[in-house]
DNA sequence: TGCAAAGCGGACCCATGGTCCGTATTCTTG
DNA sequence: CAAGAATACGGACCATGGGTCCGCTTTGCA
């Protein structure tokens, strides 16, 4: 690649940051209480540094995203997982959604502090713009189904962050149970009703 | 009475602050571009007073939120409208659903302010946690549908301040578009498959 | 080895929510 | 109506946290 390659040391600080953050957000309850100082200072480098790497706060919880996401992402797009294009749409569509699911799950303290994150709504990041326009695509691909637009925004909305995190973590809804619902749930918005779902084609 | 009442420059600040507070909220873009400090001044009174009458920001908002909610909160629990008890389960909940979005519609920014609102995740508090017991207990009225308490989450989660913000502002979907895409979509929640539900699972 | 360029880091800035306390207003009681 | 107690007022003040600045250090190319 024509453009320079970072310099080591700072490909090195970036790193140690993105781990340190990754540890700490983990560990705090809410993302609320890990500051930028923090980071910076559990990762032995400048603010300075932090904010020259990743430009802002958002900018760090994207990178760690993206870091995480990768797998999933891959899976989507390529892969021959019931995620990938091969899988046709009535069960790519739970299988979407589980995943994003299990990935706030797994992820949750990530997640949270992503899409709560402060200043600027989850609708605004382009990586939600991403999940949509996929989810609404393959939607779109259901006989029957209407409004595909705003159903996609809906089923998303199931698995927001904070309710992820109310359920999983106040309530102690236990995972397989979270996934058993969601999966009910979506299905139940798939499979319209018996009477007139015969006609439709 | 026992407890005296309040002292009359005091009430007076009170509602000065509700109504100026309202005016800014409803003026301005975000929620986040309105002080505190700018809503004392608006009101023309000082930070202290604004504490002293209402705790803090979320003491605020929660009384803005109060004053506006609260025909919709009488027609829900005597009223004989479709949102009283009266009306049949199935009918029931798309109109609560309904009033709900035509609250956050009517109400954007407030309703922006009171969800998103920083700290703590909207599942705190406990105004959603009487719309998501009413909620579920309605739902749990209909034969056939399990999981209330995730179904309520997940309809509520379909009208979420910042995803009708994000519609009804910046994707300019009229109101009575989004009113009829909510309703087909609670429609189709509602409408579960037939008595052998699927070979689905 | 020399010398830009890139990077470092922590002191510093500033906005904002929230507190404090001396002063002003209101209520009560005689 | 007087006067003291209770309550409220308001703006200076504080703490916190994101983000910037700039003199010094490290890197890497020649």
């Amino acid at each position: 690649m024509p453009e320079h390659r970072s310099r080591k040391d700072a490909a090195r600080n970036r790193e140690a940051v993105l781990e340190a953050a990754d540890t700490l957000f983990a560990r705090h309850e809410s993302p609320e209480d890990v500051t930028m100082a923090d980071v910076a200072a559990a990762a032995g480098v400048g603010k300075g540094t932090l904010f020259r790497a990743f430009g802002d706060r958002a900018g760090l919880l994207r990178a760690l995203y993206e870091g995480r996401f990768e797998p999933i992402r891959e899976a989507v797009e390529a892969g021959t997982s019931p995620l990938g294009p091969a899988t046709p749409p009535q069960d790519r569509v739970p299988a979407l959604l589980d995943a994003v699911l299990c990935f706030k799950l797994d992820n949750r303290r990530l997640a949270l502090a992503l899409e709560e994150g402060g200043s600027s709504s989850p609708y605004g990041a382009e990586h939600y713009e991403r999940w949509h326009g996929l989810l609404r695509d393959v939607l779109e691909q259901i006989p029957g189904l209407t409004d595909s637009d705003f159903t996609a925004h809906a089923l998303l909305a199931a698995t927001r962050a904070d309710l992820v995190e109310h359920l999983a973590g106040e309530k102690r809804v236990p995972r397989e149970r979270m996934r058993a619902q969601l999966a009910t749930y979506v299905a139940r918005v798939l499979a319209f009703g018996p009477p007139q779902s015969i006609d439709r084609r």
